[in-house]
DNA sequence: AATGTAATGTTATATCATAACGTTTTCAAA
DNA sequence: TTTGAAAACGTTATGATATAACATTACATT
């Protein structure tokens, strides 16, 4: 799966998704990519669609919106875990192999094989609290 | 906080997420409610929003539904997680005192100061996987 | 060249959620 | 008990997110 060669549209998506730090929602993707010819939401959508499944990008749930992968040369991650800064919109792609373990076991005692987790931490970064100097 | 009267379309709203064991969606709960006079939208999340502030509800967001709290009398909870069966949607809502405590570290590490959290575990459940005679 | 498959472009529509505004209800202070 | 502020409500309209459906194009395999 690794080595898989993006189409046009996937590179124009994730390209924008890259030279970003924030998360971005699908339709600011589709505005930024009308110069290069992308005129509706499908268009983005079966792109990020894509991408999701390479595991390059992930989508955060609680707030409907994209971020480029933190970890390309991870590999595939099972659980991927975000802080999300609530004022400056940061966000930090966590992996912890013992975190997945302890989410692993928290499904299984609530009698459940889990196959994928949403884990999204939202806050105030440090810099947004005032905790750095 | 604990003993606030509801209103007429909280009441209405809870009641209709407690008679069912699977997360439902706002349009669903109005189309349930249209008996009782309900005709729009935000009759339905304007309740949501006031059951969801209370802690007697919750809103499972990576399905855009919601659910009636499994724990009402656990007190108001800091983290909740979910594990959901993709196939019957089956919903457990989980609290785990050291998961939270996990939760929060992993946070803290990644510069963050955690003020909610959404973990969201999906899976098949024990019935829904044939792990259960 | 013929064929099959994946990607694309396009239109329309489904689904989820809130803005805005006027009215009614509630309920405690005067 | 009046009355006034806050909360809840009803209603219309619209915004925001996401997908269905279908015709067309690109491109590799034969
Ligand atoms: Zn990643
Ligand atoms: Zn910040
Ligand atoms: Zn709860
Ligand atoms: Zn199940």
């Amino acid at each position: 799966m690794s080595e898989t060669k993006l189409t046009k549209n996937q590179s124009l998506v994730l390209a924008v998704l890259e030279s970003h730090q924030s998360p971005l929602s699908a339709y600011s993707i589709l505005d930024q990519l009308t110069d290069a010819g992308l005129r509706a939401p499908p268009q983005v959508y079966r792109a990020l669609e894509k991408l999701i499944d390479y595991g390059l990008i992930h989508k955060l749930e609680s707030i409907n919106s994209y971020v480029a992968c933190q970890h390309r040369h991870c590999g595939s991650h099972q659980v991927t875990s975000f802080a999300i800064c609530d004022s400056c919109e940061h966000v930090s792609e966590i992996i912890n192999a013992q975190f997945d373990k302890t989410l692993h076991e928290l499904a299984e005692n609530a009698g459940l094989t889990p196959k994928h987790s949403t884990v999204e931490i939202h806050g105030l970064c440090n810099a947004c609290s005032g905790l750095e100097h």
